[in-house]
DNA sequence: GTCTATAAGATGATAGAC
DNA sequence: GTCTATCATCTTATAGAC
């Protein structure tokens, strides 16, 4: 079965946001990657911004299935930490993608109220999921904060972001990979 | 004295970097902003391209400057690190913006390799001077390391910049002194 | 759902007068 | 150095046929 035309436009989006971010592409560039035309893409998508909020939409969705399952799969607080890690590892690849949400989110003088609300709700979904990891890591002593719960979420979350983007202004995947590691071993304290 | 037009276009061209990212303005918009017209600033800079350069280039030798000049003023290792930081706070301003190396950063795959070395002389730049300062202070006792100089100095680079972008999310510059605050305190282990 | 055709405006850029 | 004029191309977007 053929992927619906509406989900190659979002993938190939996606990918543009990530890679060039939301000025950087067209939907002529869209066109001709995915051989429609333009035209056919705004049936689906009138706006670009229309595009634009379904694509975090839906990243965000993932995003939700994704600390789901690592959730359901329990394990140490510190194992689920590194799970969460691993997301933006994921998200970066083997092609060096920014987080679109980040990338979005440099953009947020050009875009709508209702784009950054996609932003701004995947902040707060990371954070306050990685604040109540965090808190309950500590109630149950397999962590030791080193500070509040709250900051510690905020600059773990903004830290990957910021670890992606330099990552890849040196093409460097291992750095990534260095820099979450390193980031994690600052904020655990104490083994599981 | 009247401030030459080649800087005033570079004025307009970084706040513009730092708020819409480089595909998020236009020669127009720097024309209406300064009362010139189009055509004087290609006098200027022939190429947008040119412009970028021509703004990073400043950018960095500025970011120079204010190095030196912390070097310059001594005191404590903890002290300059701080100042080292306020470096971002001044970027970010009242009124969010972005450093521009970061901003030009996430646009990567569409502009020139002249430009991206540019960024990535600002990362190393940065980095070499944190990683010297930390050793230094690790040297002198004023400091107790949690992790390589190396890494340090990169997480720390890469989290104030992930911390300005989030902070520019909630539009709120309180959040983001609270991060670098707290930041701070994760590096900084033993007082001077 | 996709196409052709088309539109209005933006964009980066150049030539040449002043 | 700045202007007018002009350019080719791109960009987002719509109307209407198939």
């Amino acid at each position: 079965m053929n992927i619906k035309t509406s989900e190659k436009i979002i993938d190939i989006a996606q990918e543009m946001v990530q890679t060039r971010g939301y000025h950087g592409f067209s939907y002529r560039d869209i066109s001709e990657r995915i051989g429609i035309k333009t035209a056919s893409i705004h049936y689906h998508y009138p706006a670009k911004s229309d595009l634009a909020k379904a694509l975090l939409e839906r990243g965000l969705d993932a995003f939700d299935k994704d600390l789901e399952a690592i959730d359901a799969e329990g394990g140490h607080v510190k194992v689920r930490l590194q799970k969460f890690t691993q997301i933006f590892l994921k998200t970066y690849g083997d092609d060096g993608r920014l987080c679109p949400f980040c990338m979005i989110a440099t953009s947020q003088n050009t875009i709508s109220g209702e784009v950054q609300a996609e932003v701004s709700a995947f902040w707060m979904k990371g954070e306050a999921w990685l604040e109540n990891l965090l808190e309950s890591g500590e109630r149950t002593g397999e962590l030791e904060l080193k500070g509040s719960a709250q900051l510690l979420s905020r600059v773990l979350l903004s830290s990957l972001e910021g670890a992606m983007i330099v990552a890849k202004s040196f093409d460097d995947r291992d750095r990534l990979e260095a820099s979450i590691g390193f980031i994690l071993s600052l904020i655990i304290e104490k083994g599981g």
